[in-house]
DNA sequence: CTGAAAGCGCTAACAT
DNA sequence: ATGTTAGCGCTTTCAG
């Protein structure tokens, strides 16, 4: 297999100058280039990363922590940020920890060493002191759906947008509205991802002087399956019904719309629905939400780093992106049945 | 930032016996070991991997090719895959690719260079001079859900699957079934999923001389929205109707399930539908189906990898794993109404 | 703009 | 069991 040298030597230079046509960096004459480029393709030469690695301090790796890769939002992400850091070269080095010490091991070994040049974060919790430490190695890490102080992030303004579609179901009339919210932890490497919603959602009847009830505040897995049991139990119960719901995400939202059609309601006669998300899996039930474009969010993330990898060295500004979202209407909101 | 050398010399010995305490290659005094392994403890010694590999040809990373990452299928072989990864102190790197000179450049720079220890390939179609790159370069590779000749590879017996859930569905006394697909390619990279669950489909109703329309036989792209789509159609259509539907996924099947309910049919009165895949979201709908369990196919492939690169390098037996499923039969199967 | 040469940090013979 | 040493293949000063 062909390496730097032999390109060096069929292009009739050294390899330094082999190296510098071959990575851009530096001046080479332009005859020089186009021999050293021709040679390395008639070679078939590939460059060994890790012996550039080494050499250079660069890595071309960006590490990429996700709470969990089979879910909507995530998955999505993912898609975002590979094809922005493909589209560049870059490789993807993929994390994902709910347990042991592998948190630990992620974070020092591969985030602190030279593997990596970046990280994009999904709403991980990071302490202080690993924040410290991944500030201190100077790794531009950019935060997705989280907030960590003095740190880049991507997010979208959680509590607007609930307060948001709360008010929606509100200007349509519902009093009585129940609030569907993610279970409260991932454990402690991850953020909870609904706090913020469920308080815009209050927010949103406190305005309203809405009635607020425990009864009507429900927590699910984020799954369809979870949603639809919850859901099922609280239009099954005995006691008053609401006549909307508010739900964290778009799946939720779907088991509950198929929770309340199994017991013989009609949504949104009986009771109106309104998710967050944008997954795709609510068009067929006609769920009204808020989408948010996770793919769009992963790759602006990825943008945000390989700029700041290309620009050089300075410090990275903690700047704080909200993304933008479409409020998309289908069928299952709409006025109260009148009483 | 403290290397090998420091870690020697504090522990009195030399950084050879220093990387071999290290690594667990090679054989060492206990009393040095303790002291190499608390010197690196004192010191927060992590490893370059760059200068590892580079000095010794191993990267401990695996990639991993998928044809896209949001996909129940392929999001949750990821979750498998990762997890037996990271439990041995693996990297995965990933790639996704759908246009461009991509392919080519993941499979040459990537898979040919030592970048990689191994590969697990989802769905990659590969072509016969790819192929021998591959088995040249000696990188130990297995394909999950697609046939290379030669290549050891994971996946269920799609065949016997499919003809499993139709004569289910004929078992119950049906006799005009319908066929939702997938649609025939995501491309030239990958293969086509459903060709041969179509196959067996095909095979089951011959033997049951089940008449076959060409009007029943549908595609559609996998998700709920697009098997909603299409059934919607059918069952909308002038002619007859079938009396129960296979659906090459689940999320295919949900759709369908949808559909006919909003056309005001019942499932399973009306209409018995049967999904592959075990995909949680048939749940709320009460689908029945057979499960294939994808987490576990990709810990089970890395876990075949990891094996082999652990062994030694003689070359991987083209070995061929067909993965178990389970037959979960809900509510959405019944015998047929009778007219 | 180009070349010579000194490493990057670790591993693996080889020798002891 | 341990130490010595020669690289792994590339990048990058530093001279020219």
């Amino acid at each position: 297999m062909a390496g730097i040298k032999e390109v060096a030597e069929r292009a009739g230079v050294s390899t330094a100058t082999a190296s510098r046509a071959l990575s851009g960096r530096g001046h080479v004459s332009p005859a020089a280039r186009e021999r050293v480029l021709s040679a390395a393709k008639d070679l078939g030469y590939v460059m060994s990363y890790a012996a550039s690695s080494l050499a250079s301090g660069r890595s071309r790796t960006v590490g990429v922590i996700v709470p969990f890769i089979n879910s909507w939002f995530f998955s999505e992400l993912l898609e975002g940020i590979t094809s922005a850091l493909m589209s560049e070269g870059y490789d993807l080095s993929l994390y994902s920890f709910d347990r042991q010490g592998q948190r630990q091991r992620v974070l020092a070994d591969y985030l602190l060493r030279k593997r990596l040049d970046a990280v994009v974060a999904a709403s991980l919790r990071l302490d202080e002191s690993e924040l410290k430490q991944l500030l201190d190695v100077g790794k531009p890490i950019v935060e997705i759906g989280g907030l960590v102080p003095g740190v880049p992030s991507i997010h979208l303004d959680e509590h607007a947008v609930a307060r948001f579609a709360t008010e929606h179901l509100i200007g349509l009339g519902h009093r009585q509205i129940a609030h569907l919210g993610g279970t409260a932890e991932t454990g402690p490497d991850y953020f909870p991802m609904s706090t913020d919603r469920r308080e815009g959602f209050y927010a949103a009847l406190r305005d309203a002087e809405c009635e607020i009830s425990p009864r009507w505040d429900l927590n699910a897995d984020y799954t369809v399956a979870d949603g639809y049991r919850k859901v099922k139990t609280l239009l099954a119960g005995p006691g008053p019904r609401p006549t909307a719901l508010f739900c964290s995400s778009d799946a939720m939202a779907v088991g509950a719309i198929l929770a309340a059609r199994d017991l013989g309601f009609t949504v949104p006669g009986d009771l109106s629905v309104i998710g967050i998300d944008g997954n795709p899996i609510g068009e067929a039930v006609g769920l009204t939400t808020i989408a948010q474009f996770p793919a769009r969010q992963g790759s602006q993330a990825a943008e945000i780093l390989l700029e700041h990898l290309a620009a050089g060295e300075r410090p990275m500004a903690p700047q704080s992106v909200v993304v933008e979202t479409d409020f998309i209407v289908r069928s299952s909101t709409a006025v109260p049945a009148s009483r």
